[in-house]
DNA sequence: TATTGTTATACTCTATAACTATA
DNA sequence: TATAGTTATAGAGTATAACAATA
């Protein structure tokens, strides 16, 4: 490194240096409310996942959890025993196992949903206008417009 | 709910929401980084904040990692095990153990840290102009400006 | 007495591999 | 044979509580 290399990060690197710093303060936040459902994060993220129309196999959820099938297992059992979501077997083929969410998961679902939907401080103090801006880049980013 | 509520959510809610997107998506690459060092998660972090100049006490690791006391112990035993880290007894208390990094492990980080400080494609392929906003609205809402 | 770090314990996540029941 | 989900197993993270050494 030459002694003048002042070697300014390119702004998409700050940008997403500054956006991991708010992702990883933003997880406590995330960790709390769990907590406070008494969910571990990935049975909140499949709570997320399944949606209340339609039944889901177990398969889809491990694809959206992003782990092998059979971590599914012990997730899908404890959300099971605590009466929030239901295994059935497909008409189609019984191997596989339709996931739904029961009535009081879906409502355990909707009051967790509310919490974690809402934008972290850091986020919700930005101007109207700053906020503005800051979704129509994340949308130009992730294909959105 | 009313029959006409368009609800359109506010702006900082759906750019927390494509924010939320872009992090769930960027762990898969985070895994897959941590993965190719054979370091785990809370590895990676440890190591990351482990600065190369000054030592630091294991209370403040966990501090760092917003976890408790016990569970660094563990994560800095194989980080010590590798010989990325060392332990030494502070000289103003000995009940503190200052941690330092040691040459293979400053070189390890210094691997690590260019494959992860290095932007996600969404964020990359921005135009200069939209990640130059970006970066100024994410200032802005960690108060950096 | 209070504090730093360790140990013990118990639970969850995680992947891999072997198994089952279907197909 | 191949596939969906389960079970068994092993390793790591996590918090809590009890403990050691030091302050």
């Amino acid at each position: 490194m030459g002694a003048s290399t002042t070697r300014q990060a390119s702004p998409a690197s700050e940008a997403w240096a500054l956006m991991f710093e708010l992702m990883h303060v933003s997880k406590q936040r995330f960790m709390a409310i769990a907590s406070e459902f008494d969910l571990s994060p990935p049975q909140v993220m499949a709570l997320r996942h399944l949606d209340t129309a339609e039944p889901k196999p177990m398969s889809e959820l491990a694809l959206a959890l992003r782990c092998d099938n059979s971590n599914v297992t012990g997730i899908v059992d404890r959300l099971e025993d605590r009466g929030l979501v239901e295994r059935r077997a497909a008409a189609h083929d019984r191997r596989v196992k339709m996931l739904t969410i029961t009535e009081r998961g879906a409502e355990v679902r909707a009051r967790l949903g509310a919490r974690l939907d809402e934008p972290p401080e850091p986020l919700a103090r930005l101007s109207l206008e700053d906020q503005r801006t800051l979704r129509d880049v994340m949308r130009r980013a992730l294909g959105r417009d």
